[in-house]
DNA sequence: CAATTGTGGCTCCTTACGTCA
DNA sequence: TATGACGTAAGGAGCCACAAT
């Protein structure tokens, strides 16, 4: 009996999209949802490779179709002041890398967006807001406070949208390089840092489901081999009893005392499977009993 | 050409916060 | 309303690969 215990290969594990190659291009996502061209893929400069916009989520889809089919509250809510410093307080904690490389891309105080789609405005207030309206009028003075203090780490919770995005995103590289966390960061309005974060956490919330898959899969595997070994057990009791009241079997080689491969049982007696060719010869090989048989049976001089 | 150094990305572990029952 | 469990964004340490010096 076989069993196969790699880890590394369980067909069974739906995370198949792990083993694509990151440099992958995103079909899927240049498409929108009625499999064409999404506007932006149309007209971007970017390489192919990291084309991000598209899906349900494209900002060129929303501002060419109206909110009604993919509502977006935040694109309905007013931009204050106040927003903005809650967005600003947000990224606080990704501030060192925007320095850098994301800082212009994003910049919530920028008074004139690239982005149809302003994520930022939605960073703190469009996902509490939707849920939790009390939660969502008392966070702009509270943000602000910390703001101020700069001393109480913020966190932020992305939207439905955005994660969605990021998910499709997660399916089709599960590693970002330079380019595509860029691109991506700014489809989304996050700051490069956030895209990194999502994707580090993201891998490991993957790695870690994997893992209670390989577990459980070889938790059975140490129930099958307990169940076999009980079973082995058994019948090696049965051996020996046998040994115990049959001393005649006592003279032959151990090799003799073997097990039916069609039945999987101790020869004791001779196998009965007439198809199974192996199984009677395994039975009579040795045997002094068995060729007494044979030549009974077939007349043949000992 | 080998050693050193800086940088960026990754994993892993942890913390802090938001949400929900 | 308070609370604990859970999910997750983010921070930090350590490691590695790679390019520049």
């Amino acid at each position: 009996m076989e069993l196969a215990l790699s880890l590394g290969d369980t067909p069974k594990l739906p995370f198949s999209f792990l083993d694509k190659p990151t440099k992958d291009p995103l079909p899927n996502l240049f498409l929108t949802q009625q499999g064409k061209p999404s506007e932006l893929e149309k007209t971007s400069s970017l390489d192919p490779p990291i084309q991000l916009d598209l899906l349900p989520f494209s900002p060129v889809l929303r501002s060419h179709h109206s909110s009604s089919h993919l509502p977006i509250p935040w694109l309905t809510q007013p931009c204050g002041p106040v927003r903005e410093r809650e967005l600003d307080v947000n990224r606080f904690p990704a501030m060192t890398e925007e320095a850098d490389d994301g800082a212009s891309l994003s910049s919530p105080s920028s008074s004139v967006s690239p982005f149809p789609m302003d994520f930022s405005m939605r960073n703190n207030n469009a996902e509490y807001g939707g849920r939790n309206k009390r939660e969502n009028e008392g966070e702009a003075e509270r943000v602000s406070d910390d703001d101020e203090n700069g001393s109480t780490r913020k966190k932020l919770r992305l939207s439905k949208d955005q994660s969605a995005f990021l998910e499709e995103s997660f399916k089709e590289h599960t590693t970002l390089n330079p380019k595509q966390k860029l691109a991506l960061a700014k489809q989304l309005n996050l700051s490069p840092r956030q895209v990194e974060v999502w994707f580090q956490n993201r891998r490991a919330r993957t790695k870690l489901k994997q893992t209670e898959v390989d577990c459980e899969y070889l938790k059975r595997c140490c129930e099958t081999l307990t169940e076999e070994n009980r079973r082995l057990q058994k019948e090696l009791q049965e051996l020996r009893a046998l040994k115990t009241n049959q001393p005649f079997y006592m003279q032959l080689p151990a090799t003799t005392l073997t097990m039916c491969p069609s039945c999987e049982r101790v020869a004791t007696n001779p196998c009965n499977n007439q198809t199974n060719n192996k199984a009677k010869t395994l039975h009579f090989t040795n045997s002094q009993q068995a060729q007494q048989q044979k030549a009974q049976a077939h007349q043949i001089p000992s």
